[in-house]
RNA sequence: GCCGAAGUGGCGGAAUUUGGUAGACGCGCUGGACUCAGAAUCCAGUGGGCAUUGCGCUCAUGGGGGUUCAAAUCCCCCCUUCGGCACCA
């Protein structure tokens, strides 16, 4: 055995030969219970960074652990290989996006290669394949057969600076997840996934994920569907406009209806137009219009801005007061949630209240908290919590809990509405107009209007002899041999859809395609979905809490009904890790406080960045990356080297597994103790994802085993056996120094599946146990006694102990609490 | 405003699953050994205050209250930080 430890060397030795021998490789075996293991795939960026590290290692020493517990573990990876920076390149560089990514791709590898991960390499995929995409095509064309994805022409998010249309998940304040441009509104149409069919079960799913996912994502989930119950009620106009005889609001508050004193409707409905029409307000209505489209979204929506608004010269009745009510046009009225059209109650809506301040109109008090009287002329602010109902006829005095269903059962017999629930979530626009990115296999006929790609003619590829200018719009509609098609239907001359899907479409279903990868025959192999499906363990950053994850969820619902595949829920355990951070804020190029991962591994070695990257912080708590920290965790590598080197020619030849307790000596019982302590923290550890924990604890047994003076023959088998429970524990976050170290020991076996070190339950009870004396809560003594002793022997001791004798001063304690081994406290 | 998470030494963090010795483990720092010297390594110490010729005493887990023999842990109120959503009717 060597006397340093050569990370370098020992890596490449055993990266080289677990790769040799197709350690990693797995397959479908129906008498071993299977574990899929799963981190969210890199964008082929070009370079790995410290995230990347972090959330690989997580589910490194996951698969490997799980791998020793027995289970056939599955341990993918592959490359989410469209997208915008590869486009970018061809436009600033002049390479072409598949050669950029390819490559990217190839480099990316090597990095995960020498961190040692355990993937299963044969079933590498890249999205930006035509036999990856061409099934997403066709699960397209399937999709819209049965009705989940249609086409339409919209209000959409537009991105000037990518000139692509955004998803509304993809908007984040107004702002481009991407890049941060300000979002513009655009009316286009486009292809969407009808996410809203499932807006019920996402939710009801939610609750069932609930043993598995962090609470904060689904909340926020939840948050993202954003589910309203109420009613939707029917305002009859007092004359009728374009055909229209009433005016339908959606409300979560119908138990305050008969406090409604106004209506308003958004600037940009398209009725606002019918009611002004040959009315005195009209022109100002106009002006008041053009001058809210003129905002940007985002002006409209900031914080500050005034709640403005202007009247029709319209009226409405409220069904339930028979009074005429005022209609106005108001700025913070969104045409596109509920119906565009509100009913206004300034005694219970802070807003509503505002405005109806400063237009002078009624405010009517509906809802009296208990023991108070509001009083219209005094209030200053809305009054928005429950109450008795009040001034509502037949249906004063009423709880307003009570009274809202009461309403909606009204306002139903009477056919003036219903119960409606209303959503935040809309349907999936995953129209694209870029290059780099799956084709939407329509055909536009004149003829027979816009065709499916039939499933034989599938992959549309993507034509590769194409310019980028970066100007014009959508490459793909200058390549004319693209473009210009026959129609399947009737044969005649038709043009291809030139937009791409949102890339976020490959990675709502890449998970399934690991199952096998490779298969020509459909999309999935059944049998092998079935068997490796649902992913046990997806390990992610945060950040995808609402898209990525969303949209999986989605599309996993969907392939289950076009019957692709038999799942409701794609994962089943999630765990979301923190960021990677130095000095306070998050690395970045701007920052310049990068830590490149490769000059880690360079100058440490693999091993010593993936322990110090699990032991530095809770997995799902950010990581504050520090150097001195990296050189700890390398120096406790070599402390372990070192321990072995020092003790290697006396425990060579001796068995490992202690036969006779008799024999060893006090030292050596209280170090086989510790040693068994530890393998039952470790696994307890490793099952609940507490890394630095378990880290910790092999350290402990470190200290304690290199502070060991063996004594005899027996003592040297002790030895041994902690310093061999030591290098297996420490396996599945340090795997090459750990074979190392186990081949120098005289093992032929790899420990990749070397099945997992238990512990002996009678070593883990030691012999005696530390019992606590509190006097009066406070710690007076300690007493040293056998496990076995019940209460009274405790009592007995504890009142034998000097020191606890000065505390009691000879009174008569008022009680005494005895918990079995642990503590005894003695109330005075 | 609503929803969620979190506040513990100089720093990262442990103990919260199960109420029971708060500060494991690591970093940093201080002193010592080795060395011509340094690096590396090893040993000792390291929450505050008091006592340090003893074993010790006392305060302390964002703040305030409560439950309990016993609270970092459970309950109530408040403060701060972070994340999500937000003129959503």
């Amino acid at each position: 055995m060597k006397e340093s430890y050569n990370p370098k060397e020992i890596e490449n030795k055993w990266r080289t030969d677990w790769d040799e021998k197709k350690l990693y490789q797995v397959e479908v075996d129906n008498d071993k219970k299977k574990y899929y293991v799963l981190e969210m795939f890199p964008y082929p960026s070009g370079r790995i960074h410290m995230g990347h590290v972090r959330n690989y290692t997580i589910g490194d020493v996951t698969a490997r652990y799980k791998r020793t517990r027995g289970f056939n573990v599955l341990h993918p990876i592959g490359w989410d290989a469209f997208g915008l920076p590869a486009e970018n390149a061809a436009i600033e560089r002049g390479v072409h996006p598949a050669k950029w990514t390819y490559e990217n791709i190839e480099q990316m590898k090597a990095q995960l290669k020498k961190l040692g991960y355990s993937y299963d390499w044969t079933r590498e995929i890249a999205t930006c394949d035509p036999t990856y995409y061409k099934w997403e095509q066709m699960v397209f064309t399937h999709m819209l057969k049965k009705g989940l994805a249609y086409q339409k022409s919209t209000t959409v998010n537009w991105c000037p600076s990518c000139e692509t249309v955004l998803a509304n998940e993809q908007v984040e304040d107004g702002l481009c997840w991407r890049c941060g441009s300000e979002v513009e509104l655009k009316e286009m149409a486009g292809w969407f996934f009808k996410t809203t069919e499932y807006t019920e079960e996402l939710l009801e799913w939610a609750d069932k994920l609930k043993d598995g996912w962090p609470e904060r994502v689904l909340s926020m989930q939840k948050n993202w569907i954003g589910k309203s119950t109420g009613a939707e009620i029917k305002f009859k106009l007092q004359e009728p406009v374009g055909g229209e005889e009433s005016l339908k609001v959606f409300t979560t508050r119908p138990d305050t209806v008969f406090g409604v004193t106004y209506m308003s409707i958004a600037p940009d409905h398209p009725l606002v137009e019918e009611l002004i029409k040959g009315k005195p307000e009209e022109e100002e209505v106009q002006e008041f219009v053009s001058r809210v489209k003129k905002q940007s979204n985002l002006e409209r929506v900031a914080e500050g801005t005034k709640k403005e608004g202007v009247f029709t010269g319209a009226y409405a009745i409220n069904p339930f007061t028979h009074q005429s009510i005022p209609i106005y046009v108001a700025n913070f009225v969104l045409v596109e949630y509920g119906t565009g059209i509100i009913m206004c109650v300034p005694a219970h809506d802070q807003r509503d209240f505002e405005f109806a301040k400063q237009y002078n109109l009624p405010i009517r008090i509906v809802i009296q908290p208990e023991g108070v009287e509001l009083d219209p002329h005094k209030i200053t602010e809305a009054y928005v919590e429950p109450g008795v109902m009040t001034n509502s006829q037949n249906f004063s005095d009423i709880d307003s809990e009570e009274g809202k269903e009461k309403i909606i059962d009204y306002i139903e017999e009477n056919g003036l509405g219903e119960k409606q629930i209303n959503y935040r979530l809309r349907d999936w626009g995953i129209s694209r107009q870029r290059y780099w990115g799956t084709p939407i296999p329509i055909i536009y006929c004149d003829k027979c209007g816009a065709v499916p790609v039939p499933d034989e003619d599938l992959p549309v590829e993507l034509p590769l002899d194409i310019e980028f200018t970066g100007k014009g719009g959508s490459p793909l509609s200058k390549v004319e041999s693209f473009v210009n098609v026959s129609c399947p239907e009737c044969g005649g001359s038709a043009k291809r859809e030139t937009d791409t899907m949102d890339t976020f479409v490959e990675s709502s279903w890449y998970f399934l395609r690991y199952a096998s990868p490779k298969d020509t025959d459909g999309i999935f192999d059944k049998e092998e979905v079935a068997y490796w499906l649902s992913v046990d363990q997806y390990i992610g950053g945060i950040e995808h809490a609402i898209l990525h994850l969303l949209y999986a969820r989605f599309f996993t619902k969907a392939l289950r009904d076009l019957g692709m595949c038999d799942l409701d829920e794609p994962f089943k355990n999630l765990l979301t890790q923190g960021m990677v951070i130095k000095d306070g804020t998050k690395m970045s190029k701007s920052v310049g406080n990068i830590v490149d991962p490769d000059d880690m591994i360079a100058k440490y070695g693999a091993d010593t960045v993936r322990l110090f990257i699990m032991f530095a912080a809770p997995v799902n708590r950010d990581l504050d990356w520090s150097n001195e920290g990296v050189e700890g965790s390398f120096r406790f590598l070599n402390r372990v080297w070192r321990l072995i080197f020092d003790v290697f020619e006396k425990i060579e030849g001796v068995k490992g597994v202690v036969v006779q307790l008799k024999e060893i000596s006090k030292p050596a019982k209280e170090l086989l103790t510790k040693t068994h302590k530890t393998i039952k923290k470790v696994t307890e550890d490793l099952d609940r994802f507490s890394f630095n924990t378990a880290i910790a604890a092999v350290m402990e047994l470190l200290n304690d085993t290199s502070r060991f003076e063996p004594n005899g023959e027996s003592d040297l088998s002790v030895l041994r056996e902690s310093v061999e429970a030591m290098i297996r524990l420490l396996y599945p976050m340090a795997p090459h120094i750990s074979e190392e170290l186990w081949h120098e020991l005289g093992y032929e076996e790899t420990l990749v599946d070397k099945e997992w070190i238990t512990w002996n339950q009678a070593l883990v009870q030691s012999a005696a146990i530390n019992i606590v004396v509190q006097v009066n809560g406070k710690v007076r003594g300690q007493l040293t006694m056998d496990p076995d002793s019940d209460q009274d022997q405790i009592k007995e001791a504890a009142f034998a102990d000097e020191k606890v004798q000065s505390y009691i001063e000879g009174k008569e304690p008022k009680k005494v609490i005895v918990v079995p081994k642990k503590l005894v406290n003695i109330v005075i």
